[in-house]
DNA sequence: GTGGTCTAGACCACC
DNA sequence: GTGGTCTAGACCACA
């Protein structure tokens, strides 16, 4: 598991979170698969067993995982329901993005372009 | 001025400070002129006045006001840098959403597209 | 057997004891008739045959069945026994629901024309 | 405050959940006026902060407490939704009471003749 | 060993 | 003073 890095504007429990949402979504965590225990997970975080714990039932409350008694956590493998948050997650991404962007006095056309030279940009530098 | 509506995962003055940082890049408050008293300001947000105070400092700590001890808060007329700040506010802006949809599994092509749709969506709304 | 459906907030052990107690007191499970073994009454409700034996031990501390070493549970055919349960349980049963409605707030007569009504609903949709 | 009285059948923070449920339902608590501290709560219920916090923290959950930043907690003061949510809890709890005791063999006709008996009943104790 | 709950005590941002 | 978060450490029921 990656190396957790946190910052220190937003509430730990909700950056761990995110990065469970992100892995699901993204298909890093494979649906169905099983989800180390709390405590591995706190370790491996080095949080508090809690706050990781926090940010599973919150994850659980999502739908994007349920919990077997004594057995552990697993992801949904309820495919067409992590593709649909996907799209739901990404949707809200936009139009805040948009929104922001829109309140700052971009037109969408300028928008449009800002993404274009910066994706180039990136792709000059790798 | 607007209704404003804050949200529970963020200080309210930084949500202002968002508010004004928008108004001004955005060139809804014209460079140079004078903002409303902060007790007039607090009564139109609803908000404690230490509150709005606080955004104010922070929003001159930036450089986009200045004081006048006895006249009051204006807004910068330093068109450059009102300019420079935009770009930046920008840039900031389009990277980390960037790296958010990355994180979900898009690839920058897939981004372009959604982005696309999106607006000639809200364009059929209008 | 009916499918076994469980819920979270409980333990299962007591859903089990729960499904026996109601099955031995409507007449379900026929007094002095024998139960299936305990490995084969897991399988059925897919628990762990720990769970399963858990359950029947409490069933059978309560009297409501009686084990013979060598030829497996029976369920007591001690009729007045069974009537008496039947009695208790629901008194127990109408007393906290009587008093969690008042709780509420209801006055013991509208409880009664709830269930009325709910008793003439559920007939409707028959 | 009431005395507080907890049993072991059930985790500490959902019975604290029933008290304010049922309390917000009947009217004990009036709608908009404001709830003590999470502190002064979990002094008068003898419970650890966090555990109050946590019972709060789902209550707002259900929509029947808001929380302002640094004033405190209130009750909703929206009438209808305390309303529906009455009916909603009782219609549950009503279903549930009828399912069990028809899972014990009585006929709805009985069970109406048990609750009339039980609340003459009370009566005649008063 | 698993998740769930609880306590005790601390710190922080905000108003 | 208010709610929110976090840590440390403990105990329990369950399988």
């Amino acid at each position: 598991m990656k190396e957790f890095v946190f910052t220190n504007d937003k509430p730990i429990y909700l950056q761990l979170l995110d990065f469970f949402k992100a892995g699901i979504i993204s298909g890093e965590f494979k649906e169905g698969s099983r989800l180390d225990s709390v405590r591995e997970l706190a370790v491996a975080a080095k949080v508090n067993p809690n706050t990781m714990q926090k940010a599973l039932v919150e994850l659980e409350r999502l739908g994007l995982v349920r919990t077997e008694r004594t057995s552990g956590r697993f992801i949904t493998d309820d495919k067409e329901m992590i593709e649909s948050m996907k799209k739901e997650f990404a949707k809200a991404e936009i139009e805040s993005f948009l929104a922001k962007m829109q309140g700052y006095g971009f037109s969408q056309k300028q928008v449009l372009e800002f993404i274009e030279s910066e994706i180039n940009e990136k792709e000059d530098n790798e």
